[in-house]
DNA sequence: AATTTGACGCAGC
DNA sequence: AGCTGCGCCAAAT
């Protein structure tokens, strides 16, 4: 391999995947969960490796208000609104709707 | 090497 | 309760 990821790239990915279909959650979750300090690295750290990797859930990654801020970063900027219609979230003009219903933190797979 | 940008979040106003 | 500014860290220019 060319090019290698730097390990935090790989956390984020490794976090993501394990998001339960149905439910939601937000940059500053992960980012708190891993330490990185910094919401804007999850997105970027998707974008860098989610993206080109459609077995990485990333439409469940959305912003602290519940809004599909990264829709436009996929090849389908429908794409997230779609994929979590058909998982059950109800989407109205690119936000969810009863955020914290199906808002899920790293947290809970300790719990389990 | 310095500046700008980005799938963000929070405090302050 | 919404808008603005600042902090955060890494990559691209």
């Amino acid at each position: 391999m060319t090019n290698q990821n730097p390990s935090y790239i790989d956390s984020v990915v490794d976090v993501v995947r394990l998001i339960p279909a149905g439910r939601v959650t937000n940059y500053g979750a992960i980012a708190d969960f891993l330490a990185l300090g910094s919401a804007r690295m999850i997105g970027w750290a998707l974008n860098k490796s989610g993206i080109n990797d459609p077995s990485i859930p990333a439409h469940r990654v959305l912003n602290r208000k519940g809004q599909l801020t990264g829709r436009l970063a996929f090849k389908d900027p429908d794409y997230m609104e779609r994929t979590l219609t058909k998982e059950g979230i109800p989407i109205k003009d690119n936000q969810v709707q009863n955020f914290e219903l199906y808002y899920w933190h790293p947290e809970e797979l300790l719990d389990q």
